[in-house]
DNA sequence: ATTTCTGCAAAACCTTTGCAAGCCG
DNA sequence: CGGCTTGCAAAGGTTTTGCAGAAAT
């Protein structure tokens, strides 16, 4: 299957329409690896379509990440959080709310990673930051609360 | 060794003045637990420095994450940076740079932290995001020229 | 024909910066 | 006193929004 198959199934099954600026999005995002900003995105369609607005480029991520087509590299790039460096943890993360809470780095099972392991490119670790990504349980309780409604 | 105190040895150790706001900062950050952003620390500070600015939060908050004080929820949040949804991967974080580096999730042996876990408060997990932080093979040589530079 | 999407421009954030006045050592 | 720090206001960067015209179903 070609990628413009695939792209208009996708688009199908999420009852979205076929524009010319998605789908050239859609293929030139799948040609750049790495982790790219919109901006560098947008830099990259306007090559294909340099009428294109930023905009444009800004409401497609969000359609994508929703698809779960793309995926955000952190789901706190909204403003800076940061938090007392205390004793090891890492976090629970809510993909919908992103609320953050805490759990101990000995409760997750994560405190070996770094042991005696060689990380490729010379890269030195200090050390380890663990995102678990799921739904916390007020979440949960909306969406099923959404889910009933949906269904009557 | 009282809060304050400690606070000023670290001023000492880092060379910085010890003023009012700084203090005041520092304790309340301390009573905070979770993940702040600037304004919630800000609005907590206000209600005992009325006056106090909120680019004085944030420069603040700079010199603490560099003193280490405080750590960074995340190194992305100035701008989005998403990624095709391919197979399981982990990252490289340099922490001076921000440059990304994909790293497979088998190679770091993180792929079985999830598999058969409760976890706390109801939460459901549906993956995990491991971020390695250090320090990336160029800016180790930055880093190794820069202090060439200093000795001399 | 209707609904959805685009491009533009303006607005809304969040964060940084320059500078004069004030505080710390 | 000299240098660092603050508060203010303005600027900078990123992302969102409203709307009229265009495109898709």
């Amino acid at each position: 299957m070609t990628s413009v198959q695939t792209f208009r199934q996708l688009c199908e099954t999420r009852g979205i329409a076929v524009t010319h600026q998605r789908q050239v999005l859609y293929e030139v995002m799948q040609g750049m690896d790495g982790h790219p900003s919109p901006e560098e995105i947008y830099a990259e369609v306007r090559q294909k379509i340099p009428a294109i607005s930023l905009a444009t480029v800004y409401k497609n991520i969000h359609l994508f990440v929703a698809s779960g087509v793309l995926r955000e590299v952190s789901l706190h790039h909204g403003s800076q959080r940061v938090e007392m460096n205390e004793r090891e943890h890492h976090h629970l993360v809510c993909s919908q709310c992103k609320a953050i809470e805490d759990i101990e780095a000995g409760e997750l099972g994560a405190q070996d990673l770094l042991k005696g392991r060689t990380l490729p490119g010379g890269f030195v670790a200090e050390r380890l930051s663990v995102d678990v990504i799921g739904v916390c349980s007020k979440c949960q309780q909306v969406d099923s609360r959404a889910r009933r409604a949906f269904a009557s």
